[in-house]
DNA sequence: TTGTACGCGTTATCAC
DNA sequence: GTGATAACGCGTACAA
């Protein structure tokens, strides 16, 4: 019986095959061109690089991954896009992983634990060399998941004490006592607190506030304000209204970051109160309109680019099998005392 | 001769094979579970899924995009992701490709093409089922590349008037000139222009500024500033210093977006020159801290979740095979005429 | 330095 | 409804 016709399920792209023959090479010699171009003599090298550019010959990103074990891409998920805060460090990360060969396939998790597990475990199928993870706040299955990948992971934007997972950021809970401080300091004593989207990290931040607070015998709950809502210059506006309904009498608002803050400075001079004169005003991240804002806005800077930068190098050592020096690195933070304080 | 040891490569994950034998079936039954459920029994799907559930399977891209010559991801290229017109664009496309089964690969051109071109090629390898492009300026190679991909492509942003391409957008250049004609109904005469960044986009707006001044017999040149920097809160306080010291009676200011005339109001406020009366300012994108600035700024809005949902949902049609009713959409915009003018 | 054989994990195809 | 077999396009291992 004659074997069955075999049917060409071929895609029809140019493949490695293709520049092989053009070249009159072996199709390996024209792989090791592409990924070790050392190990092949000048002469190949020029034809096959010839063949490659007239045939537009792109690798198969899906058979290189399947043949190699390697994937050459690392996911980064950030709870947010529309912060600079992560944006930023997006580039840093992708300014130390482009050169080395790496690829970014970016998750926005929304600030929802659910959401980066879907994500994750959408992306997971592509086999990622490496995960970055923003928080440390994983859910259960996440957890699962990331221990089954096999892929090494590397938290950003806050530090595990316990040193049981590999993170890069800041201490939260320090800054917003840093920023309690610093308010205390220049005189402010009935000092309110904004807290939005009620993720771990504004938490921490409320925490650090509310402790420095209770120890200098501030603490008032009425100005302790708090809304689930997603952070924006409008809900600023918004918040500033129910603190002087409900704690009139305030002299500063720490508010949880700075778009909120931006809300508050621009309701201030519709109402004209004076900043900081009648109300002081703080934020937390320095956005990058945070030095132009009128007044000029005191506010927390962490260094995100830093935390992107080594969050990255750090799961490029994971990644090529290395043990890391250390597995946390705080970046700490900076406290830019500005106009509106 | 003995045949030699067949060397396995296995990753050591769990593969479809793991999963079937398990449940005692095929790995093709495993397979078609996931992929079409109603060609499965009940009884065999059931005993399937546990099998996947206990073992923590998760599908390997690489090689169901390899054996299907089907990728399920699309690439997305933005100039930017530090302006929330292209992130709320990113996320009104994702809204729609997400839960048809498709994955964003997200690339940031930062408004350059020859980024776009070198960003394009690295993903061409994951031989996405679509692409998703900002603008029509694309290089030679890029369009190149595009063709040779195979797969179909849709511009955002702006729109082809010639309809060689599919595209979804608004038109710049009467956007500018609505703007324009606004700031003119409203008394202004000696109207400026900041352009900044200078991509297509912004070249278009002003040129929509310019037809109508010179038409009107309003057009001054030392009133039409330009800055090949990117466009940030502190380019526009900059900016205001230049117009002032070239231009000191100008009566309006027409800024090619919203960030820069968020610069151009806090400087303002600084200087203590009041807006609109002795200044009127006109931004460009409606960001959403634009309607809380003080005074409310007055602004073009585009709409980006509309033009990034009909781009995703075009892109479905074409990567369906079905030819859409049309490959222009122009999506319009809306002047939002507020205190500021 | 160059080439041969084979396997990576999955789905298309065809047979039962 | 279920399964056996053969690709998909490339890199690893080994041989020459």
């Amino acid at each position: 019986m004659p074997p069955r016709k075999p049917h060409s399920r071929a895609s029809g792209r140019v493949t490695l095959a293709d520049v092989a023959a053009r070249a009159g090479v072996s199709a390996i010699s024209v792989s090791r061109t592409l990924q070790s171009p050392a190990q092949v003599s000048a002469a190949l090298r020029a034809r096959i690089q010839a063949a490659i550019a007239e045939l537009g010959y792109v690798p198969d990103h899906a058979a290189r991954s399947l043949a190699s074990a390697r994937s050459g891409t690392v996911v980064v998920l950030v709870p947010s896009l529309g912060n600079a805060v992560f944006v930023e460090t997006l580039t840093a990360i992708q300014a130390v992983l482009q050169p080395r060969g790496w690829q970014m396939l970016i998750g926005n998790t929304r600030y929802s634990p659910a959401e980066e597990e879907a994500l994750l475990l959408a992306w997971l199928g592509h086999r990622p060399d490496g995960i970055l993870l923003s928080g440390l706040d994983q859910t259960g299955r996440t957890r699962a998941l990331l221990a089954g990948s096999g892929a090494p992971v590397v938290h950003m934007m806050e530090i595990d004490a316990t040193g049981a997972c590999c993170s890069v950021g800041s201490g939260q809970e320090a800054a917003g006592a840093a920023m309690a401080g610093h308010l205390l300091a220049r005189g402010y004593r009935r000092i309110a607190f904004i807290a939005v989207q009620l993720d771990p990290r504004t938490r921490q931040r409320r925490e650090g506030w509310r402790q420095v607070m209770r120890d200098a015998g501030c603490y008032e709950p009425a100005r302790d304000l708090e809304s689930p809502q997603p952070s924006s210059v409008g809900l600023g506006v918004e918040m500033l209204e129910q603190l002087l309904a409900q704690a009139p009498d305030s002299d500063a608002v720490f508010c949880c970051n700075d778009d909120l803050a931006h809300g508050v400075l621009f309701e201030c001079q519709r109402r004209g109160i004076d900043v900081p004169g009648r109300l002081a005003v703080a934020g937390f991240n320095d956005l990058p309109a945070s030095a132009w804002t009128h007044p000029r806005l005191t506010t927390i800077a962490i260094p995100r680019t830093g935390i992107g930068q080594e969050a990255a190098r750090l799961l490029t050592e994971l990644m090529a099998g290395r043990t890391p020096a250390q597995r946390t690195i705080d970046l700490g933070f900076e406290l830019k005392a500005r106009d509106s304080t």
